[in-house]
DNA sequence: ACAAAATGATAGTAACACTATTATATTTGC
DNA sequence: GCAAATATAATAGTGTTACTATCATTTTGT
């Protein structure tokens, strides 16, 4: 992306954090390290402790800003739904075919994830690595119905309901369009897991992408009389 | 099912286990009540005290049959998705048409669970619940990889190599059929969990079930000229 | 009846996810 | 320039978790 829109700030709710962690040096490098280590050891390996020692900050410290693990994770896939949301909306507002909309709306939500310097304390790259590995275990808790109540899951939900939108307007009588969406950005993240960890149950190399594949399923399911 | 097959047993690979649970009554005692409490208190909640507790058997007599809680896991949905398979293969045996084929394959793989009186120690209505919120936990780990050289996920890859054969006998041109496969699979699971949390993002009520989104979705998916 | 195997009881450990308290920097208002 | 306010750091402590180790008791097979 490009620098001219460099001061919108991504929103991320409010619950999820004590302190804003964008409103300092100390937030932000509790953002860019938490991404890099959750990245390199796995969320259930990672604590504040350890965060605290690659920082050269304190435990303590970090607790000021996120009362939980839970809800630093949380941040930061609000963060990456937020990003995600942003790319969408720009990247198809100027195309006037709904055709074209559709098309590229699958590719932000399934293409992999590019670095965008507008951000330079979040990588993006890492971020969307995390959010595959990590996503489901931010709503896969006793707590989700807590958590949704609280708005945590807004910025995901925003992405399906556009998504959601863009198929309503395609095919304005399908009757899941919801269902469509969340099964594309959902399925985009574990079919990148299946090629990294489980091969022999993947189809997608070079010439066959996550993208054409999801630009297939949803033009078909889609169109009705061709 | 009716019980003239009653002697099957869901093969389970063996190095979850220490000792095999179907082996001896604390063994079943173990499955049947970690499901039930998995299912009531999530699994990060769920421990071998609280278990041992359940079944007035003792922590230390759990650790011989399981080597850990995540090795407990990867048995429960390891047996769910060997059972599932079971469920295909017998429900699509029978059909002639490959189109009936293909459809029932979908049916079995995004229904509702229903109760199944051949084993009586597990309630797979629970377990679906138990494959439904906390599945992924099983493969999204830092060993996920040394755990799938054990053959871990096998159960799993084989249900999503069968439908994918029977996508390819539906439409032999199609280029994945083992992402769709393991799309469909995967967000019935997914689809489940949104119904009951994130309402508000969901198409499915009375009149509109996941079966039938999916079979549109796959027969629309693998129809070029209709 | 006796050995082997299975189960139970108890204790202990290192790490985890925090909380509480007090001390020391750093920033801000005036 | 300086005190007050705020932010950060240091240290200690707590209850729980996910086990491990050891030894005692019960059950089972022959």
């Amino acid at each position: 992306m490009n620098n001219l829109l460099s001061n919108i700030k991504i929103e991320v709710p409010s619950g999820t954090y004590l302190k804003d962690p964008e409103s300092s040096t100390l937030g932000k490098k509790i953002l860019t390290h938490s991404i890099i280590l959750i990245d390199e050891m796995g969320f259930e390996s990672f604590n504040f402790k350890k965060l605290g020692a690659a920082i050269q900050s304190n435990e303590s410290s970090i607790y000021r800003y996120f009362e939980s693990k839970h809800k630093l994770l949380v941040y930061l896939t609000s963060w990456y739904w937020g990003w995600l949301e942003y790319q969408l909306v720009i990247e198809t507002y100027s195309l006037t075919s709904i055709e074209d909309k559709l098309k590229k709306a699958i590719e932000v939500l399934t293409r992999t994830t590019k670095n965008d310097n507008t951000y330079t304390h979040i990588n993006e790259v890492l971020l969307n690595t995390i959010v595959i590995n990590e996503n489901s275990k931010s709503y896969l808790t006793k707590d989700v119905d807590d958590d949704n109540k609280e708005g945590f899951f807004m910025p995901y939900k925003r992405v399906v309901k556009r998504f959601s939108e863009l198929i309503s307007e395609y095919q304005p009588d399908y009757d899941y369009p919801l269902s469509l969406a969340s099964t594309v950005i959902q399925s985009a993240l574990h079919q990148q897991f299946v090629k990294d960890h489980f091969k022999t149950i993947s189809n997608f190399d070079k010439q066959h992408t996550p993208t054409q594949f999801f630009i297939d399923l949803v033009l078909n399911a889609l169109t009705y009389d061709k």
